[in-house]
DNA sequence: CGTGAGGTTGACTCCGTTCAATATGAGTGG
DNA sequence: CCACTCATATTGAACGGAGTCAACCTCACG
C-alpha cells in the first residue's frame, strides 16, 4: 500500500502539530459547524480529537468496529460499503470534504458498514460522546446535526429511487449530475473533474456491472454529452444530462 | 373512499377524546419514548399534539408541504413514497407502529415524499420545534431519537443493497422476513400475517414488476414456503427464506 | 348481474449481464 | 531504457432474468 504522507500514527505529527480548528477550515460553512458563531465554533473545536489521515484503500473504520467517533471528511473521497452475510456487497455512497461518516452506527454503537479511503484523505475525529455533551447548551450546532442526518436519509431515498426505478442509462446520468452540483458547491468546476473512484465502485454503487459503465461512458462520449480520459471527465452538455437524470429526456 | 371510523376533523374527537399518552401506550417500549422514566415520559406527554386517524389511502402528508410534526404511527400501516421530476415514483418503505415518520423533511423543513396510509390508521403528532426544546434537558431522549435516525440509516442501507445487488427471488424473501421479523417484535406471529400492501406497492419497493411479484408468490407456494390467499401469507419455512433472504441458498 | 380494480398466468422481448478476448497503463526490476 | 506483470478498462458476442404485453380470472361493490 502507498504511503505517499507521513504514517498516521505518527504521535508528534496526528495529535500535537495537527490538530483540528474549524474557524480556520474552509468547509466549516458546509460541514458540522455550520451557522455557529466564534464562541460555539471554539468550544466545538475543543473537542475535536485530531486530524487523522487515512491513505488510499485504507480502512477508516470496518463492520463491527465500535463506534466512538464521528468523522468530517477534511481533504480526499471515501467509499463506504455494506457487506451481508452471502458476501454481496453494494457501495452506500461516496463521501466528499466536508460530509460526515458514521452514523449509521449510533443506532447499536456498531458501524454497519466499511468506509474505505478513495485517495490519501483526512478526517477530523468527532468523539461522539463529547459532542453528545455540547448539544444540551448549543441548540445550533444539535439543529444542524439534525440537518445533516435528515439530508444522510434524504440522499439515500433518492438512491433507492435511482436502483428501483432508472434505466442504467438515467442512473448514470444521474450519478455524474451529482457529482457535479457537490462540486459546484464546494468551489470546483461542475464540468471538470476527476472520478476518485473505480468503474467498478460506480457500478456496484449503480447496481450496474463494470462493463456497462464502460459502454456508458463510451456512449455518452460518442453522443458529445462528455469527454472521457481514463478518470478524468470533462461534462459537456449538463442540460442535457439533467434532463435524462430526471427522466424526461433520453441519449438515443 | 371508505370512512369506517369517525371523520379526522372532528375536533371534539381528535383534540380532546383522544390526548395521546405515552404511558398507556402498548408501543412505548418502542417507539420514541423508549427508556424514559415516568416523570420524562409525562413531559414528553405534554407536548405531544393529538392523536390523528388518517383512513386508508388518505396521506397523512405529501411531498413539499411545510414541516411541523414529526409521526408516530399507533394503529396500521403507512407507505412513504419518493417522485421525481419526470414522474417515477418509488416507494421507500412500509411503515408499522411505533415507528417514526418524517425523520427525512428535517433537513429542509419541507416533506421529501409523501406517507399514505395502507388502512385505516392513527398517529401521534409530535410538534417537532416542541420536541427540541425538551433535548435540552432530557439527554435520554435526545439519545433515543438519535438512534431512530441513525436506524432509518441503516434500514435504507438495507435496501439499497437489496436493490442494487440482489435477484427478484431473494429481494422477495428478504421483504417477508423483514415483515416476519418486525410481527416479531411488535407481538405478533412471525409467520402468519396479512400483507397490508398491494403487489404493486410490493413491486414496487422491491424493483420489480407486479407480475414478478405475482410469479414469486406462486412460485414460493409451489416450493411448499409459503401459503397465499389474497394478501393473508402463512410462511411455512422461515429458515429456507432467511437463508435466500441471505444470499446463501436458493429455491432453484 | 354488471363493472372495475386487483391479481394471475403465458408468450415474447429486450436490457443489462456474463463470458471472453484484447487493450491500456502504472509499477517493478533487469 | 525496455520487458514483464498485474490491475483496470474496453469491446464484442451470446445469454437470460425480469419486463412488457395481453388474456383471463376473482372478488367486492353498486
Amino acid at each position: 500500500m502507498s504511503q505517499p504522507f507521513p504514517s498516521s500514527t505518527d504521535p508528534a505529527l496526528t495529535v500535537n502539530a495537527l490538530r483540528a480548528s474549524c474557524s480556520t477550515c474552509s468547509m466549516h460553512q458546509l460541514c458540522l459547524p455550520m451557522g455557529l458563531g466564534e464562541n460555539d465554533m471554539d468550544r466545538l473545536d475543543k473537542i475535536i480529537g485530531r486530524r487523522r489521515k487515512v491513505a488510499r484503500d485504507d480502512y477508516l473504520y470496518r463492520m463491527g468496529d465500535a463506534f466512538t467517533n464521528l468523522y468530517a471528511v477534511r481533504v480526499g473521497h471515501f467509499k463506504t460499503c455494506q457487506i451481508n452475510a452471502g458476501g454481496e456487497q453494494q457501495i452506500t455512497g461516496f463521501q466528499m470534504t466536508g460530509e460526515l461518516l458514521g452514523m449509521d452506527a449510533i443506532s447499536t454503537d456498531r458501524h454497519h458498514c466499511n468506509a474505505v479511503a478513495l485517495e490519501d484523505s483526512e478526517v477530523c475525529e468527532i468523539p461522539f460522546p463529547r459532542l453528545e455533551e455540547l448539544f444540551s447548551t448549543m441548540p445550533t450546532l444539535l439543529r444542524h446535526f439534525h440537518r445533516m442526518m435528515s439530508q444522510e436519509i434524504t440522499r439515500e431515498q433518492s438512491v433507492m429511487l435511482l436502483l428501483g426505478n432508472m434505466r442504467a442509462e438515467q442512473r448514470f446520468a444521474a450519478f455524474l449530475v451529482n457529482l457535479a452540483s457537490r462540486y459546484t458547491t464546494r468551489g470546483y468546476s461542475s464540468t471538470n473533474f476527476q472520478l476518485r473512484m473505480s468503474r467498478e465502485d460506480i457500478g456496484n454503487y449503480l447496481g450496474l456491472t463494470i462493463e456497462s459503465i464502460s459502454r456508458l461512458l463510451s456512449k455518452f462520449k460518442k453522443q458529445g454529452l462528455l469527454k472521457v480520459n481514463n478518470r478524468e471527465i470533462e461534462l459537456l452538455d449538463l442540460t442535457l444530462l439533467k434532463a435524462m437524470a430526471a427522466g424526461t429526456e433520453t441519449c438515443s
